[in-house]
RNA sequence: GGUCCGUUCGUCUAGGGGUUAGGACGCAUCCCUUUCACGGAUGAAACACGGGUUCGAUUCCCGUACGGACUACCA
């Protein structure tokens, strides 16, 4: 019998919430409803000096946003809270102590002076891992070294102590992660992890093993930066005689920087001019700001969409999916080993895609608030025939507005370049007779019309249109490119394309 | 340094003992078109290296190189 699958994102509230943490929390919610499980979010704050206020509100933002919202958290707490690890304070140090009791960790009393001594001293002796561990445990203090007595009165004493992990001198430690197949590490290359610090907080490795039995973690589905400290939490699910119900491990590839090497940061972001965050960040205290990628004009379905590929692909060749399609389709197997580059310009291409999928109407809106914050007023039928002409040659919301504005603002100048060259007589004598007819017209001025008259205009003056048309362009639209010329005049009416037209004859200088 | 993980076009990837090594982004060319873009078509572009195993290896094994993560009383 199969037991329901749990998944939980885990992050700590040190900031805004990077994006190699929302593709984590976005492969834990699709593992989750593809195996019709649970997806939680718990927040693990058990370092108090990191606690950054705004970073939980900024976590549940980001999930929100892309439409991925635990089934559980500390804002919709299921059965298993509390789901602040700080919150869950008082029941660590009976887990830990069970472990004391058990000969699998023991009291350290050693200062932090102490324990750079010791790194100093195995250094010096050409250790190659200078570290608290089975050897040189023995020459700390420690309730393996000190008398059972001396243990009682430092402990009496209220002297501060941290409890750590007895890790076995020599035992291989197997796990069969879902991604990368089997790991081995030998123990002696382990050291004696803190278990509980001495302000009597548990460390992440006791906190998220205690954590995810209580809970009922099914899956733990993490960065590979985790990797190393795995087999530790394999070594404290025996240690605690929890085997039978540890979670499946799955460590996911790093996202890496665009170019050249490592993980990717705040700072490449910054240099390369692209988002690492979801969503704005703003620490109120320090003033440290971060870009969001839902304020850079990024779609949620489209965001959402590149970063499940990062990483993951379907097998197959298709490339667009909804979030439910997503979760329909995704597999663990299916995740890559290697670590992934951060390619912008996949997202800006999955940004059109969705954007060009919109309808006029969903589109209209965005062109009538970036209007309406340059003081025009638009109408829904006319911002929906803006929407359709400019939607191909768009890449975010707000090019809608940034691409047709034109047509609802006096223009402010020539492209002068175009007019170098494509402004003469011939354009002039075109527009000239052009202008006066349209002036007149009282017709239905679409597309077909507009362009069956400016024909006309051409043909009485005995001149090839393909010569003048550039001209045309400049003089309404004052550049040399943009959308389907006819359109525009469709749009525009004949009395705002006639005055256009008059007013470039009056601006513009005839070179030949 | 040590431990662990990884390596197919520039990038994301499919594939997997015998394939013209497939797709996508980007790039180039062409078509469409009054322009730019969209769209369509085409093209350039990859199995890190060395040994095995095998009739045959990009695919399996072992090394090497390169890259990465970890190496805190941080997560």
């Amino acid at each position: 019998m199969s037991k329901e699958v749990r998944v939980r994102f885990a992050p700590s509230p040190t900031g805004p919430l990077h994006i190699g943490g929302v593709r984590t929390a976005l492969y834990n919610y699709l593992f989750a409803k593809k195996m019709g499980g649970k997806f939680l979010l718990r927040i693990e704050d058990t370092d108090q000096t990191r606690f950054v206020p705004g970073a939980e509100e900024y976590i549940k933002e980001s999930l929100e946003w892309l439409g991925i919202s635990p089934d559980e958290s500390p804002w919709n707490p299921g059965d298993c809270g509390p789901y602040r690890q700080s919150e869950r304070k008082p029941s660590y140090m009976q887990y830990a102590l069970d472990l004391v009791e058990k000969g699998h960790a023991y009291y350290a009393f050693d200062t932090a002076e102490e324990l750079e001594a010791m790194r100093e001293r195995l250094t010096a002796a050409r250790v190659v891992q200078p570290q608290y561990n089975s050897i040189s445990r023995t020459q700390m203090k420690n309730s393996l070294t000190l008398s059972e007595e001396e243990v009682k009165e430092r402990l009496a004493s209220g002297e501060p102590y941290v409890i750590r992990a007895k890790m076995p001198r020599k035992e291989e430690v197997r796990l069969n992660d879902m991604i990368r197949g089997w790991v081995m590490v030998h123990t002696s290359s382990l050291d004696d992890k803190v278990l509980m610090k001495s302000d009597g907080m548990p460390t992440y490795h006791l906190a998220n093993i205690v954590d995810d039995h209580l809970m009922g973690i099914t899956h733990v589905i993490r960065g590979e930066e985790w990797l190393p400290s795995a087999p530790l939490h394999v070594l404290l699910y025996k240690f605690f005689g929890w085997e039978d119900t540890m979670p499946q491990f799955a460590h996911l590839p790093l996202l890496l920087k665009p170019n050249g090497n490592g993980k990717l940061s705040k700072r490449d972001g910054d240099k390369l001019g692209f988002p690492v965050f979801p969503i704005n960040w703003e620490n109120q205290e320090t003033g440290e700001t971060a870009a969001g990628f839902r304020e850079q004009g990024y779609l949620d379905d489209a965001f959402l969409n590149f970063l499940a590929f990062l990483g993951w692909n379907p097998g197959d060749e298709r490339e667009i999916f909804s979030l439910e399609e997503l979760v329909e389709a995704f597999s663990m197997e299916r995740i890559g080993k290697s670590g992934t580059k951060f390619d912008i310009d996949k997202a800006k291409w999955y940004n059109e895609q969705y954007l060009r999928n919109k309808s006029d109407q969903e589109l209209a809106s965005y062109i009538k608030e970036d209007a309406g914050k340059d003081g025009v007023e638009l109408n829904q039928e006319v911002a929906e025939k803006a929407a359709a002409l400019v939607k191909g040659r768009v890449t975010f919301p707000a090019d809608l507005w940034k691409e047709s504005k034109f047509l609802f603002v006096p223009l402010t100048g020539f492209d002068m370049d175009v007019a170098a060259k494509k402004w003469n007589a011939d354009a002039v004598k075109v527009l000239t007779h052009y202008s006066k007819t349209i002036a007149g017209f009282t017709g239905t001025f679409d597309a077909e019309t507009a362009k069956a008259m400016l024909g006309a205009s051409a043909e009485a003056e005995e001149i090839k249109l393909g010569k003048v048309m550039q001209a045309v362009r400049l003089a309404v639209t004052g550049s040399g490119a943009g959308p389907d010329l006819m359109e525009v005049f469709a749009i525009l009416g004949t009395q705002e394309v006639s005055k256009r037209i008059q007013f470039a004859l009056d601006t513009l200088p005839v070179i030949a």
